[in-house]
DNA sequence: AGAATTTGATAGTAATACTATTATATTTGC
DNA sequence: GCAAATATAATAGTATTACTATCAAATTCT
């Protein structure tokens, strides 16, 4: 479809680009792999390099460490999203169904993306909906925030932000809102599946996007676009 | 003030009552101190053994493992608060009020609270708002939860469910609007101290308890009380 | 006082999260 | 087409972590 398309992810966080080279893309298509199966406390690069036919000491020529490699794979997705929010977003004019659109986009399950092969976005969204927040409730966040380890993900927050004040130019918690909707949609994605009393679920609607957008709306005080 | 007053925890998330000895008691005690200083990723029982003056195997007596004290306190938290909506609600007869204080207990910041004196509030929930994500983003989640180690989270979010349910008995997504609220308030403050673009600083406001009040309130189409 | 239980001291194990070294492929530049 | 540069594999090694085991000393219970 988009063949030229590659997907830009803050060059502190790698020591050696994974889009460089064969065995950088096994580590990343691997990594997700077993991340999704075994959860970031029991991944290790050990099984890695098992798994992917490597070794250790070859992945950590790509990646420090494996709270690197998550954070390669929550930036990847972050710029993603940016990526298909102005994609979903382009040509429309009315500013109500552009953020329809765009809660739609952060709030609703993923299905693969065709354009990057090497990407299994189903899996990395699982893996973002349970792991994500390790990315960053983390000792080191502020060391790693200074070198601008998080601008994707802030770029995205200022990105609906902005078509929240297009709407309603007095609304005083605009980012606060965004930031909710997206932890939340995942949080409560992840509650529906472990957790379920935690959430409710309604047959015949996809109650999370449902819940995130009548919040939204209501909150900026807008009728639904 | 209340001296026979006493949080009770689960009993299968310890070996033996932290409550019921000297060393249960440092144990808690020191582990939050410790938790708060280094973070749940660098804590050890190691550690905390010299940092109380005993050793790790006696620890071990108590708690499985640093996961299960984490457990421990994450369920007294939601125990205690629990506790203080409860006393903050009693004797108010207009949901309205009940549900604003409410949520302003469930999102404003803590402090000290005298009953429980080896209990530091105000550290526990900073533990609380930087690692308790941990305690269920795990892969055993589904064997925890069956053994009743997430109930009282589940009471919380059931009992303001159930405000909500009187003030608009129509409202389809009580349980999510609660617990995106309790989440949501936890992640701000995170964000508010380590990642600020991402949520709105107000000054001479808690913008954070004033955030969440709106959005709670208008989700249910209800004037504030 | 004697029995039972709790704690401390010490030791040990398998796994984790790396780092280092060297040999062998593979790519690139000329 | 070949040497030089670079990337990868194979192997080994270290400090730390997350436990488990054993036994003696201290405490408490009756």
């Amino acid at each position: 479809m988009l063949p030229n398309l590659s997907i830009q992810v803050n060059e502190c966080i790698y020591l050696k680009s994974p889009e460089s080279s064969e065995l950088g893309r096994k580590i990343v298509t691997g990594g997700i792999n077993l991340m999704d199966e075994l959860g970031f406390e029991s991944f290790t690069f050990r099984k890695l390099a098992v798994r992917i036919e490597s070794t250790e000491a070859s992945i950590y020529r790509y990646f420090e460490s494996k709270h690197k490699l998550l954070l390669y794979l929550t930036n990847w997705y972050w710029s993603w999203m940016e990526y298909r929010l102005m994609f979903g977003m382009a040509n429309i004019l009315n500013p109500r169904e552009r953020l329809s659109r765009a809660i739609t986009l952060l709030t609703e399950q993923v299905d693969e993306d065709s354009n990057f092969s090497h990407i299994n976005e189903v899996k990395l969204n699982r893996i973002v909906i349970a792991e994500s927040s390790k990315a960053y409730q983390y000792k080191g966040v502020d060391d790693e925030n200074k070198i601008g380890v998080f601008s994707g993900y802030k770029q995205l927050v200022a990105t609906v932000s902005d078509v929240i004040l297009e709407l309603n130019g007095n609304y005083k918690y605009p980012h606060m809102l965004v930031s909710t909707v997206i932890e939340g949609a995942h949080i409560q994605r992840y509650f529906a599946e472990h957790l379920p009393k935690l959430t409710d679920e309604v047959t015949g609607e996809d109650a999370i996007t449902e819940f995130y957008l009548d919040v939204t709306f209501k909150a900026i005080d807008i009728k639904r676009g």
